[in-house]
DNA sequence: GTCTATAAATTGATAGAC
DNA sequence: GTCTATCAATTTATAGAC
């Protein structure tokens, strides 16, 4: 079947080249013109794979998904201790640290652009259930640790919060020197956190 | 004079309608039409003031970078104690706790949206600062209580990537209170790296 | 200085030939 | 299924009357 090969071909070919886009321009200053030129795919076609820039988006959004989702169920299987999990996710931005210091985060800077869409639009929240599936799967290893429901959530945010916060400032002064520091301190706090120099009471 | 009155009083009408607009709806998708209605001017008058939309954008930059030094002198007039005024600077999304569930933080997802221009317009940089001002004035105080250079930056980048953080996950999760919960954390941090329970060996 | 009307450009989306 | 040509709407920016 050439035709149906075909097909799924250019709609991923779209889904890439949307992706790399809406990472580097944002949603709004990529046009459907350039997501054509760099998938090389004529701009008429666009619409029949997608029959919205919307949709398209949506299809970003569903490719991460699957990305993140895959990335976190190979670790699960990697690693037994859940404490290599959280460090493997708090190193994840290392791997495209250039990237990162250039565009931001692309699962962040994606959400905090399109919540910014008119509320009620499905793609107004879609973004937000990328930095969710982060903050689930860390408090699943936190709950592995042994900590109470209430008390893994708030560690789950306080980690995600601060991988994001960390992005957000490196990608703002543009540095990945920035980045590996403050990222060490995040693997301190947590081993800190884990288990503490000392009791946890103040002085 | 009042003609130079009537100018300045739209001009700043108009700065603080597209300040709002752009932490409502972001950069792109706030209109020079839907700025000039929200002020009570009229669409032409506009091209008066401010000869393009960038150049609007960097008044709404300048507005907030005068509140931010404004607020950070007040602080630190009326503190003598640096750690009192860290922890203003941690609380105070809680003074528009709602506004930042709702909309994220005015400065950040401004900072984050415009980094994604042209690389190369002035604009596209002009948000960085206002990040910057934060950390530095955060490092400020670190110094003051004894840090050392890079130990003082390396602090202040965290506190303030830790806040950033915090209100991107509260503002995708529209919480008040996961905002006012993960700051507490966020202080609690601030208390234990100033005065740790105990010695900071590792086990 | 103020405002109306409109030009000019971009772009999302569609119609219809092949 | 594929692609060209074009429509329709939005929006920045300007020209020019008052």
């Amino acid at each position: 079947m050439p035709a149906a090969y075909a097909s799924l071909e250019k709609r991923s070919e779209l889904v890439r080249a949307a992706k790399e886009l809406l990472h580097e321009q944002g949603f709004h200053r990529t046009s459907l013109a350039h997501v054509a030129e760099r998938a090389r795919v004529p701009l008429g076609n666009v619409h029949y794979y997608f029959k919205t820039k919307e949709s398209l988006a949506e299809a970003v959004i569903a490719a991460h998904g699957a990305e993140i989702s895959a990335q976190f169920q190979a670790w699960t299987e990697n690693f037994s201790d859940p404490r290599q999990r959280l460090r493997r996710l708090i190193r994840w931005p290392l791997d495209g640290a250039e990237h990162v210091a250039r565009f931001g985060c692309p699962h962040g800077s994606l959400c905090q652009e399109l919540e910014k869409l008119e509320a009620g639009t499905p793609l107004a929240t879609a973004g937000a259930r990328l930095l969710a599936v982060y903050v689930d799967w860390a408090e699943l290893q936190f709950r592995a640790l042994g900590r109470r429901a209430k008390d893994a959530r708030a560690l789950a945010l306080q980690l995600v919060s601060s991988v994001q916060g960390t992005m957000l400032l490196a990608h703002t002064l543009r540095s990945t020197e920035l980045l590996a520091e403050q990222l060490r301190r995040v693997e301190r706090w947590l081993g800190d956190t884990l288990s503490p120099p000392q009791a946890r009471s103040r002085a």
